[in-house]
DNA sequence: CAGTAATTTCAGTAATTACTGATATCGTTG
DNA sequence: CAACGATATCAGTAATTACTGAAATTACTG
């Protein structure tokens, strides 16, 4: 009685679009649309090397719209690649070799942003020695936390560098 | 035309308002509705000691219903505190006295769900070899900054212990 | 223990946001 | 440079979510 009809389609593995699924819903929670979620999620479990906005269309049952405005946003977050090879008519699409460090990137601007908006607070009039107390304590944290993050990703790819397989082509 | 009316409220200084404001837009980024925001925010810069839910509903101008709500939110989340002294009627509100520490272990368990969603992706038998591999760096750095961040908790309490000044009565 | 003030619950609505599908644009190929 | 295939854009819609305000519940008071 909600969906017009439609059940006719080829469909990736059911055992794959579960956990598709789960990770979609995970990212949900990082506050990104869920067909982007989608996308990113099918670009980390596949084997293959490229895939097109066609072939995303198609696995995900999504309309070509949200496809390419969800693959234009991963790519600008820096989770996914565009491999736009001349001679070929399709783009093709890939996750990005360390989505992690992309994502950790993306934290440590959003404390600096924290701390910011920390920092613009102290200096209302408005606010008395309470206030300015806890604000002081919260800037404190977010300023440790924001060099240990840095510190502990620095570590993390030391003793993580990534193998590197650049695959071939198709 | 779209405003119906009641303009003619006592509303708190423009000057706190507004920093109430950016941080109710920063807490929205991290996933809760602006009615929750703003209370937490106000409770964290406002002087007194305990404010009421009609305060609240005065103060930001929101019906009883979305401060009770957001009110219980805040407290299971453990950011703000109930006190309900007997011989009162009201119940007191005040925001809890390190409401970082729980921010960060609420991140503590964001990390963990991580982990458990991608340990189940890895057991899927659907993936390959490739995404094996992401999912066994991805799991990789989740763990480490599990580890590092409860590390990091740690030492920045040892560093700042919470300053006690438990507050008398009204 | 009746009366009342405060809080919670809940149904309805307003506003936001993701998504679709049609159209426009861009880029490659013959 | 014409034709076509692929991607981008955009307007409309479906679905979700925050919020309101009234009614129900709970708890304190005389």
């Amino acid at each position: 009685m909600e969906e017009p009809v439609k059940n006719d389609v080829p469909l990736m593995s059911p055992g794959l679009a579960e956990t598709v699924e789960s990770f979609s819903l995970m990212f949900e929670q990082f506050g990104f649309p869920r067909m982007g979620g989608r996308i990113f999620a099918f670009l980390i479990l596949t084997e293959r090397p490229y895939v097109t906005q066609a072939e995303l269309t198609d696995l995900l049952q999504a309309s070509t719209g949200s496809v390419s405005t969800m693959i234009r946003l991963l790519e600008t977050l820096g989770f996914v690649e565009r491999v736009s090879l001349p001679g070929h008519r399709r783009d093709r699409f890939r996750v990005h070799p360390d989505p992690l460090v992309e994502m950790s990137k993306r934290r440590v601007e959003g404390a600096i942003h924290m701390i910011d908006i920390i920092e613009k607070a102290r200096h209302n009039k408005e606010i008395g020695p309470l206030a300015t107390e806890r604000l002081e304590r919260a800037e404190s944290y977010y300023r440790h936390f924001h060099v240990e993050m840095e510190l502990a990703l620095v570590r993390w790819l030391e003793a993580n560098p990534l193998p590197e397989h650049e695959v071939a082509d198709e």
